[in-house]
DNA sequence: ACGTCTGGTTCAGTTTCTGTACCGAGTACA
DNA sequence: TGTACTCGGTACAGAAACTGAACCAGACGT
């Protein structure tokens, strides 16, 4: 990153650090992949991850409490509920896509990753990249630098503290 | 995602499982932001991230273990070392980058962005997304359809391999 | 009546994280 | 020469989180 020497505590980035406040929890982010596998429901949620299930279901509250999941009833007289992704849960999929990409490139690649994505647009297998939206070239650590940016610095001022 | 209930335990899909096993530790991606904006000091980190000094002390350990970050030393006599990303580190770009975007676009935005990445090679605010690397469209979590790779169980003895 | 499936909860034990304090070596100043 | 400060850590104990095993209630099958 050139010239950027100590940036974040002048920048205060801290959309990274919230996003992982609620992300960051061993599960979660697993939970979600499932999710965007299709996956809704508590007992396949805990065989597929073979998460412990006190753990599971503590997960599934504070991604449910955090707007991310939803708990629809799909059944009433047993009432049953299944979770299911909201709008905002469905837009960290490219958070895991990206960590899955790295997960192939850099963890235990036999013959090629596991599972691919398959662009329903153009048929082909979409092998995804960070692209600079204006140019449209590709994005990585070294070709781009960090600066403030509008929200900059506008957290509370005199934020009388408890 | 279409006609895709429960992939995850035919698909294993433990590329993100062991991306987050390095990475999903609490800290561990805002180390890493933190080595993206240049920081390289046990001391600078400690202060940026506000993070317990033996928490930070053990995580730089297990960074540096799995080749995400090297241990150089800066000076001799009082001899000190400094946390540099290795390229594998570099690669976690993307995923830091997205769940950045995620927390910008979710989480507190009042004016913007507290941080954008200028691209270096068109000089425009990059606005990062994730597009399709055959037609160059944009991808999220609905355009794509997840189907095995060439990876696909081949951990498993069964399989005979080449 | 019995066993099974569902979606959980309770509980106790273990692991992990956290805050505070401390260390040893070097530097800066007076 | 003493004092204070920086830097990169470590030691320790208490708090929090995670874990596995067991359990529960309602509905269903036979």
């Amino acid at each position: 990153m050139p010239g950027a020497d100590d940036l974040s505590h002048r920048f205060e980035a801290e959309s990274v650090g919230r996003a992982l406040a609620l992300v960051g929890e061993r599960w979660t982010l697993l939970i979600l992949r499932e999710a965007f596998f299709g996956v809704r429901r508590f007992g396949q949620l805990a065989r597929n991850l073979n998460i412990p299930r006190p753990t599971l279901s503590a997960r599934l509250r504070t991604l449910v409490a955090a707007g991310l999941l939803e708990r629809v009833p799909y059944s009433r007289d047993p009432e049953r509920h299944e979770y299911r992704l909201t709008d905002a849960g469905r837009d960290l999929f490219p958070a895991i896509v990206a960590l899955m990409r790295w997960g192939d490139e850099h963890l235990s690649h036999p013959n090629g990753p596991p599972i691919v994505l398959r662009h329903d647009a153009c048929g082909e297998i979409a092998d995804p990249r960070l692209t600079c939206r204006h140019c449209g070239q590709q994005i990585d650590a070294r070709s781009v630098t960090p600066e403030p940016g509008p929200g900059f610095r506008d957290r509370q001022p005199a934020q009388p503290r408890a």
